[in-house]
DNA sequence: GTCTATACTCTGATAGAC
DNA sequence: GTCTATCAGAGTATAGAC
């Protein structure tokens, strides 16, 4: 049986886990900084979970399970501008809300995705190759530019996370004051909307 | 005076160093097996550089130097359009032929930017300010459509550096067998055509 | 210049009192 | 459930022989 204060304490320390995780890597994270930001004693922390590495494999177990959603939902039976803008739109407000999951990923991609490996040569392969599929069609029925669909879905990738993991960078280039993310949806617009006319 | 096999031995550890830091992070990197890499002891490594930190720093600082060139040679009398599309196809090549340079500085700015920070808030960010003038002028003047050109600048950074930030997904994803940067040149010479034409 | 041996610190994880 | 104390291993760096 589950207690309200075990919820909250495991909820707590996913928190502060995804905070420090996302900032440093794996290996550059510690239990103490996990500790302290989750406001706890680190071995109350291994009272709740197995291990650093068992935090590490929920938080990403948990972030692959939604990362796919704003893919899945391109509909092959709507207007192929609309639901290629609409997916852009989806992924943008993704780096804008969840930025930590999104640098969490970088990392573990950065450093060849050696826990998630599985995950990519299947799963997700499978889902890019389904609407890598579904994009070449309205190519080839000249309803989009005739563009290779595999590269329109990495440069949504690429032009969207890039918010979220080069934050730091984007923010002293810009100042911190400056939100990036208004400006970059009306740009990504632009973007789409001219690459993909017919 | 530098002997020959000290200078070699130098390179060597560089560039054992530059393959474990870009693919670990600089926490996640140990000099065993910098030392393994380079075929060196690791008290032979000490030997020839302080510490480990001194290791990175100097890796940096040296891509730092070069990080800004393809930027810097955007002309402001030449033709606009010709001149992106250039700039876009030199940081496209620096992905391709330094990979390991550009998952270094990728580290770098998910983790905070904590070792440049100096950098990027004065160097990087007047150059930026600088040609985004340029690029604002251009769009002003009906040159080019009228779009943002600081994020101009991001869509650049974001969608030639993921072809090598993102090069384990990629390759699990289209194969290995499949090198992604032919297409990439003809899709991002399509995106930026379009995005631009006035 | 290069190695073996080792000092010392940090970190993940456990023991055991309360 | 939570803490203090502590162990065991890894990792950076140094000492000193050759």
């Amino acid at each position: 049986m589950t207690t309200r204060i075990q919820r909250t304490n495991r909820k707590r320390i996913l928190d502060a886990a995804l905070e420090v995780f996302s900032a440093h890597g794996f290996r550059g994270a510690t239990l103490d900084q996990i500790a302290e930001a989750a406001g706890l004693s680190k071995p109350n922390l291994l009272y709740y979970f197995d291990s650093k590495d068992a935090i590490h494999r929920l938080l990403l177990t948990r972030l692959l399970d939604t990362w796919l959603d704003p893919l899945r939902m391109i509909d092959p039976m709507g207007d192929p501008q609309t639901e290629i803008l609409a997916y852009m739109r989806r992924k943008l407000q993704m780096s804008q809300q969840y930025p930590r999951e999104s640098r969490l990923f970088a990392n573990e991609i950065l450093q060849g995705a050696p826990r998630i490996e599985g995950f990519i040569s299947t799963e997700l392969r499978v889902l890019v190759d389904e609407k890598a599929k579904v994009i070449a069609g309205w190519a080839q029925a000249g309803r989009i530019a005739p563009v290779d669909p595999y590269h329109l879905i990495f440069s949504v990738w690429a032009l969207t996370q890039h918010y979220a993991d080069f934050a730091a960078q984007i923010g002293m280039i810009r100042g911190a004051e400056h939100d990036p993310f208004t400006g970059a949806d009306a740009f990504l617009h632009h973007v789409y909307a001219r690459m993909l006319a017919p």
